[in-house]
DNA sequence: ATACACCTTCCCCTTAGGGCAAAGTCAATC
DNA sequence: GATTGACTTTGCCCTAAGGGGAAGGTGTAT
């Protein structure tokens, strides 16, 4: 039998972990004297605890690993392959988020040396006021859950897309998205995906015409918050109000332009003078 | 004047965190109702947030980003630069973590789907009794903090071969590491480094032989805790004990083998029967 | 017997806010 | 003017995975 100072040099844990993980119950000590309260492991729990280290290192709560560990034998295998698949997915989403953001400060070092302040691009995002037609839109309008967004556009986008083919519309126009809510972005919010057509059969409605505060972003979706932001602040500045849903109209198909830095997304927010 | 609500949809940040932000000093409204206390923002600050969040997606602290806009102007730029530097530098560091881990994960989905179960490569560490021959080492004993750590091993015994170069020594085998700290990993412990020669001048010592429990690891660095814990219980169940500092021979050059796959490791406790 | 290393529990602390409750305030409508 | 409903305030507790340290009990080697 193995002190916990012991068991924790030989499995390089520290000993306030082996503690914790006996509290949660990930490990507890194979026996406990009943008069001091010493736990004392044995070397038989050194594989369980090695186990653990490398579902951590995985990066797996303490929370999933427990359960996994309790898991049946029979059962445990598909379980446990498919929840290491989905930590691979989950981590390669992390690699891609990681490679974007190397980008991205790499650009805005770039910037810095030639003094060109990192915000800057705030002032360069132009604002115009245009006045939209009406158009006559296919559209889907729905609550999105986050599992939705994940998901991607896409979807609601291909089943558009799909009717229009199938049906033999007219298409007029690039895909859209117009929110509902008040918070211009697609978690959990009433968003309406839509796309002009010529027809106007079942499923379709008129987007009204107006006076529209317009910015275009050319860049990652993930700017488009930036943009928001800027509309608004312009429309209080200039002394305008936003009377309708805004909405964006995506110019680039994300499966063509494949680099994010390409994609061309135009902004318009319905708004009058106040 | 905006409304915490109002500045907290233009923004993209919720109200609880606008209030976080004003206690911890990040950023304070620009005006604070007297009597009601109710926050108003100016549409000014816009620019502040946004700068914030920017900073927040690249991984800074709140702490951290709170120092940066509390920078004067003069030295800003510089300041900033070296930050977004040293962010890029860390972020590059996880990403090259995060593509191991994937590769580690391929390897056991792999093995799970062979039906190999994820811990069996500890009972594959094959543990042998040798018996070494005593050695005449060129060495450097010091405590290592994690900073020597982090810019690795190779400083410490690029300067013995250096010191083995200039002086014409005669080099007998490749270099080890001895860890006299009672935790065998490198950080911020007493760590010998070490190069076996022929000649016996200042800067050396000998290295006793004696009957040693051994170990070969092919495979990353981070592996060997495994290799040291399966020595431990080896150790242990055949009723041996430790009588001197266990230390590692690296018998692949690290800038030769450029795949830590690859690399070949051999780690001996010198032993004696209880 | 004593010294010293080791162990115990207990409590507070960390990040960046989220959730909820009770109470106060604002603006629009009746 | 009154009411209503949306909005805001503070305050308290909660998160994950332990780290730090205090006060006091144990193990063991000398």
């Amino acid at each position: 039998m193995l002190s916990i100072g012991e068991f924790s040099k030989i499995c390089g844990v520290s000993t306030k972990t082996l503690r914790y993980y006996d509290e949660i119950g990930l490990i507890n000590p194979d026996e406990i004297n009943a008069e001091s309260g010493y736990r004392y492991y044995s070397i038989e729990q050194l594989k369980r605890m090695l186990y653990i280290n490398r579902l951590k290192s995985y990066h797996f709560s303490l929370e999933e690993i427990k359960t996994m560990l309790e898991l049946e034998d029979d059962q445990s295998e598909e379980m446990l392959c498919s929840a290491l698949n989905h930590k691979r997915n989950a981590i390669q989403e992390k690699l891609k988020a990681f490679e974007y953001l190397v980008k991205q400060l790499s650009h805005d070092i770039a910037n810095l040396e030639k003094e060109i302040p990192i915000m800057s691009y705030l002032d360069a995002i132009e604002v115009q006021l245009v006045e939209t037609k009406p158009m006559n839109i296919l559209h889907k309008r729905l609550i999105m859950s986050s599992d939705d967004y994940a998901s991607g556009y896409g979807n609601h986008f291909s089943k558009l897309y799909e009717k229009i083919a199938t049906e033999q519309l007219t298409l007029l126009g690039k895909p859209m998205t117009i929110y509902h809510s008040p918070e211009f972005n697609p978690t959990g919010n009433d968003t309406e995906f839509a796309i002009p057509i010529a027809e106007s059969v079942k499923g379709t409605r008129d987007l009204p015409g107006s006076l529209c505060a317009k910015s275009v972003l050319k860049g990652a979706y993930s700017e488009l918050t930036s943009v928001y932001a800027n509309l608004m602040k312009w429309i209080e500045n200039e002394g305008y109000e936003l009377i309708l849903p805004p909405y964006e109209i995506y110019i680039t198909d994300p499966n063509q332009a494949k680099v994010p830095e390409n994609y061309v997304t135009e902004v318009y927010f319905p708004v009058k003078k106040k």
